[in-house]
DNA sequence: TAGAAAGTGGACCGTCAAGTCCACTCCTTG
DNA sequence: CAAGGAGTGGACTTGACGGTCCACTTTCTA
């Protein structure tokens, strides 16, 4: 079967995407239907289907892999520079901004949990972008020690691993919640922890544990409403 | 409206409540129609509108409500005990005990995200259940200060938060990956960095910040499949 | 420029699930 | 024991939503 698709037919599949995927992020999936997205994106039955023959599934799909590969973007070029503290920190204030911003919505979350259990497709494109994340974030610890600011004995992948976590878990309690300090005080913890670190080459880490207090003045007010 | 309820009025409103919670954590509530809810609790249509008048969002409600007692419960009487290191590893055990023995399935994710943006009286439930755990953890960590065996220097409800995150945040790795390590690794890290506070009494953390090697070996295979 | 293929509009259909209704049974209490 | 209310069964209504179909237009290409 074709991949024939015009240029015209290109900007129509296009369309549809990002307007599912907007409409996902702002109403939930089960709360969107196949109509709204027709009429939020001027497209018709008929295209939709053109586009995604197996219907509702491959849509979703679509926006799936579609917004996993914007979380990665977002976060550049910072994901990408983490070879100083000062760049730990951007990145650390790229995250809180992109998600401060987006309030409460959230394509992880939503293609995540709202899928719930048996849908391979999404489960793969959900591990894939972790994946490349924590990877990501490791090769940020590791450049951190091949220039001595960070220790050799510190496991990166373990602690990108753990920081992934965090920075996951503060997202999801901030749909939750809508509060955001949680997610700034597990990035927080987590770099300060990474400064910490026994072993650091020297500097950087300013006393034994000072952790990085600036950016956030959050979370004193705890996990309150 | 009577809030009158017999003893087997209020059985079968039991069995319905805890029946869909299960059936929610299994095929997730979007998959799941008041019919099959019907048919595994063995009750009627008429049952379940008898007992939640508005229907499934009422049930939805009463169901999240079950699972968030639950969640808090399932980790006593450990979370309460947090009073010593070997107790903080016995907590960190039983949680991931649970989600492991849980598997795929997450009353908290299912409800979190799964109802997606404009449920207050949810939002409401699991902010309630977020402060409640968040403050057990506080809790603990002075106790800990109390005993002398972390430093009084240390913002126990900022710390709580951010292991709270971790937490979360490995949960909802799992759920998508169905990997556990990143929830391990992230109570471990978490529970270090405390044994490793600056201003810790004295003992306790050992070395300078050997961090809680014992219980997880996982995580080198990263964000691995 | 003509015809084929891609793209489009929108009416239409079948299914399925939420919620309604009423007749009926069973408990309980005076 | 009888009457009233709680509890129960299940057929029925209604509407929404996923998906189909076909006539029509636009765009490529030989």
């Amino acid at each position: 079967m074709g991949a024939t698709l015009t240029r015209k037919g290109l900007a129509t599949r296009q369309r549809i995407v990002a307007g599912a995927a907007e409409l996902f992020r702002a109403r939930g999936v089960a709360g969107t239907s196949l109509d709204d997205v027709c009429e939020a994106t001027s497209s018709s039955k008929s295209q939709l289907f053109h586009y995604f023959p197996d219907g509702r599934t491959q849509l979703l799909a679509a926006v799936a892999q579609h917004e996993a590969d914007r979380v990665l973007e977002d976060q550049q070029p910072a994901l990408d520079q983490l070879t100083s503290w000062p760049a730990w920190q951007a990145w650390r204030d790229r995250v809180v901004g992109r998600y401060r911003a987006q309030g409460q919505s959230c394509p992880l979350a939503v293609l995540t949990s709202q899928l719930g259990p048996g849908s391979p497709e999404h489960q793969e494109v959900v591990v894939g972008l972790f994946r490349r994340w924590q990877q990501k974030i490791a090769d940020g610890i590791r450049a951190m020690q091949a220039s001595g600011q960070i220790g050799p004995s510190v496991d990166a992948d373990r602690r990108a691993g753990a920081l992934l976590a965090g920075l996951q878990g503060g997202v999801l309690i901030m749909l939750a919640t809508g509060e955001i300090s949680h997610l700034e005080v597990a990035l927080d913890e987590g770099i300060g922890a990474l400064r910490a670190a026994p072993g650091a080459g020297r500097d950087g880490a300013g006393a034994s544990g000072a952790a990085v207090r600036d950016g956030a003045g959050a979370v004193r007010d705890g996990g309150g409403a």
